[in-house]
DNA sequence: GTTACTATATGTAATTTGTATATAGCTTAT
DNA sequence: ATAAGCTATATACAAATTACATATAGTAAC
């Protein structure tokens, strides 16, 4: 992940890598997928081609299969080298379904601080 | 920051710990305070009593005092201990407009997220 | 004087992240 | 055939962050 070109935040990442695991289950959940190929919808989710770094999307493919969360096939494609392709477990939708709910509950505090923000007169 | 009480996303922390920054720019720019009077206000922002990493707080201060984000000075309290009272600078202001701006972005990232996870039909 | 509470602070290990780089198959041009 | 370029997966290592425990000390109450 490059340093943030925007001077945000005195160049600290907007850190939302930790984000990634759940897109990526959250993709998985719809359609199995293979590392290169998770890259472009994971565009979706904020990541962007210039900023995404693909070793921590192979590294948290790998330690979600460690975890249980997905399991992987090796599968030959049309053109190129072969693919390693995800798939979703049950116990990677019940931990998509939680994070959902986690989720929800940051957004909420999210809110909450933005409208705190905006509500105080000092900006 | 404890263990996650209830088993969501297999034991991992929802990692809010990054939000405290904000959350302490956010209350100081309000009003100047001090470590251990900031723990309940954080509650606000969803930090409660059990939850908090004190040695977390104190040390997210500490670190921001020398980003020059806010400045500390000693206070006699009417009773107990002197307290070391945190002030927002400049600086510390214009940090915290930019970090409403990627909160901003960060939450529409969630609640796209939430929102495609929950047109899925595979849940 | 010792127990409890307020208050600030740090040491250290574990985990996570950033960055660079390695490896290798397939395609296309020379 | 071989070099360049793309697709694809993977890891090594340093830097940063986080978890957890613990240290320090003033004040109050008993």
């Amino acid at each position: 992940m490059k340093e943030c070109q925007h001077l945000f935040c005195h160049k600290k990442h907007s850190k939302i890598e930790r984000f990634m695991e759940v897109s990526l289950l959250c993709l998985l959940n719809e359609k199995a997928g293979y590392g290169y190929g998770l890259i472009e919808k994971l565009s979706f989710f904020g990541f962007d081609d210039e900023t995404i770094n693909i070793g921590a999307l192979y590294r948290t493919l790998r330690k979600m299969e460690t975890e249980g969360l997905v399991y992987s096939d090796w599968e030959q494609s049309e053109q190129g080298p072969k693919r390693r392709v995800y798939s979703i477990t049950d116990k990677g939708k019940k931990e998509l379904e939680n994070w959902v709910y986690v989720l929800k509950d940051r957004k909420m505090h999210i809110e909450k601080l933005i409208h705190r923000y905006e509500s105080c007169e000092n900006k």
